[in-house]
RNA sequence: GGAGAGGUGGCUGAGUGGUCUAAAGCACCGGAUUGCUAAUUCGGCGUAGGGUUAACUCCUUACCGCAGGUUCGAAUCCUGUCCUCUCCGCCA
């Protein structure tokens, strides 16, 4: 959510990012019944303020005055009612319009439609492999060595659920240990999340879980819902706090299973574990302030390519595009990892996304902070960014290491995890 | 799951229909005083919205877990709900 005041000052920046987003937005309406809010506001407050001398005055006139100002008493209060329900009905209509204005964008990112648009803008350490064989993908080399199982997982929960078994077991744990163990170092606080959120926290992250084409699994009978990642958990383990300034920035690395009903994506390229409805993943999150926020960005991205690095496997990093942005997002970096498996003679796929969401998410999680000596709150920035995913990092690592007889070389920063140093 | 108790400012905690504009204490900030590892004393000290201003400057409204209701008037009465604690039951 933007600063409704920052939507009135400055319309002419907001509309126009509004187009550089893709997003149909009536910016123009919202200002004008936030003005008519405005006026109705301060006219049930007038309401309000008449009612309450009248009620002060009762205890002290004569009883034979005191019916007299009971009726001017109620009539006031039936104005100030009537003021309140049109402000609240303008109020709704307003946080409807507001809810589909994106974050501003940084003046850097990339304008374009969508992701044909994105900035490739490093690379990684590791060379895209070069086999003197026909590489396998993913689901050859597990079948091979039995490590997942879709027909199971069909079994028990249907299309895009899937067993992992011996190995697969090993480095899903191996990539956990490595990653948390890695970014505990740096300062980051391990929280393993609840893997279910109620209904407005997702909301406060950005997501709509009961629209027609949610992403999101929900709790029949319940506000609760299975998380997609849990960017939704941490942001909201701080819903409604005060932060004090000097404890920020304050990062934290958070571990969830994560489920997407993937709705709408049947027919895209997505075979194997590229795109499943459940998965387990390692994602950074940081509450800053507000000019803290570009360098944190900058430290998870930073931290992506250190992790994907180690692991050798090849990856570009890119910029995202401003229509491929997403609500929250201010700025987005993506890292894709080559994937050998993927087309004809491999592709890159995306693995890791960090955000920089500024005050969009922690207006309406309501997170702030406070500093010392200075009357008054601020919203925090919040951030967050993937340390790993691991079904995707399965499929970079396993289809890039892969050897002539099918083998899969262990990278070195797992071996300790793993106690051999390939699959065979 | 059952029974009970309770949610009041940063914290402790008083407040059972109208000067609550929320007592008092602690903590914190500023001043004064005496001097020595501190004490005494005076004052200040919440958040958000709207209006206003050179200025958190002044005015105003809301907020006592949350949402409704009763009333001229609610922290206080009523209903619902969430959360916390205690005991019992069940359980990895």
């Amino acid at each position: 959510m933007l600063d409704r005041k920052y939507v009135v000052e400055n319309a002419e920046a907001v509309k126009l990012n509004c187009v550089h987003r893709g997003v149909q937005a009536d910016v123009d309406r919202i200002i004008a019944l936030e003005m008519e809010r405005r006026a109705k506001l301060a006219e049930g407050e007038d309401w309000n303020r008449q009612a309450n001398e009248v009620s002060a005055q009762i205890g002290k006139v004569p009883a034979e005055q005191r019916e007299e100002y009971k009726e001017r008493g109620r009539a006031l209060r039936a104005s100030k009612e009537q003021s309140q329900k049109d402000h609240d009905a303008l109020e709704r209509q307003i946080e409807g319009l507001m809810a589909r204005v994106p974050n501003m964008t940084h003046p850097s990112a990339p304008i374009g439609n969508d992701d044909d648009a994105n900035l490739e803008i490093a690379r990684g350490a590791t060379p895209i492999p070069q086999f003197d064989f026909k590489a396998k993908d993913h689901l050859e080399l597990g079948q091979q060595h039995d490590m997942i199982d879709f027909e199971a997982g069909a079994r028990v929960a249907g299309a895009g659920f899937y067993f992992l078994k011996r190995d697969a077991v090993l480095l899903e744990l191996a990539l956990q240990q490595f990653v948390v163990s890695h970014l505990a170092k740096k300062g980051f606080i391990p929280v393993s999340t609840p893997d279910v959120a109620n209904t407005d926290i997702l909301h406060g992250i950005g997501f709509n879980p009961r629209g027609p084409e949610t992403q999101i699994y929900s709790i029949e009978n319940t506000e609760l819902n299975l998380v997609a990642t849990a960017e939704i958990t941490l942001g909201g383990m701080y819903q409604n706090q005060v932060l004090e300034a000097e404890q920020l920035p304050l990062k934290l690395v958070g571990i969830s299973h994560c489920f997407r009903t993937e709705a709408g994506a049947a027919g895209r390229a997505s075979r194997g574990l590229y795109r499943v409805h459940q998965f387990t993943k390692v994602e950074m999150f940081a509450f800053t302030l507000p000019d803290q926020s570009s360098a944190i960005h900058e430290e998870l991205r930073a931290i992506e390519c250190e992790i994907f690095d180690a692991l050798e496997i090849p990856f570009r990093v890119v910029d995202t595009a401003t229509g491929d942005l997403g609500g929250p997002a201010y700025r987005k970096y993506d890292l894709e990892a080559w994937m050998p498996g993927r087309g004809d003679a491999g592709q890159w796929g995306e693995v890791t996304s960090t955000s920089n969401c500024t005050d969009y998410q922690a207006r309406r999680l309501n997170i702030r902070y406070r500093t010392k000596g200075e009357k008054g709150t601020h919203f925090a920035h919040t951030l967050n960014g993937t340390a790993v995913a691991i079904s995707r990092a399965l499929i970079a690592l396993m289809e890039n290491h892969q050897l002539s007889n099918g083998s899969i070389k262990i990278p070195k920063v797992l071996i300790p995890w793993i106690g051999k140093d390939r699959i065979q």
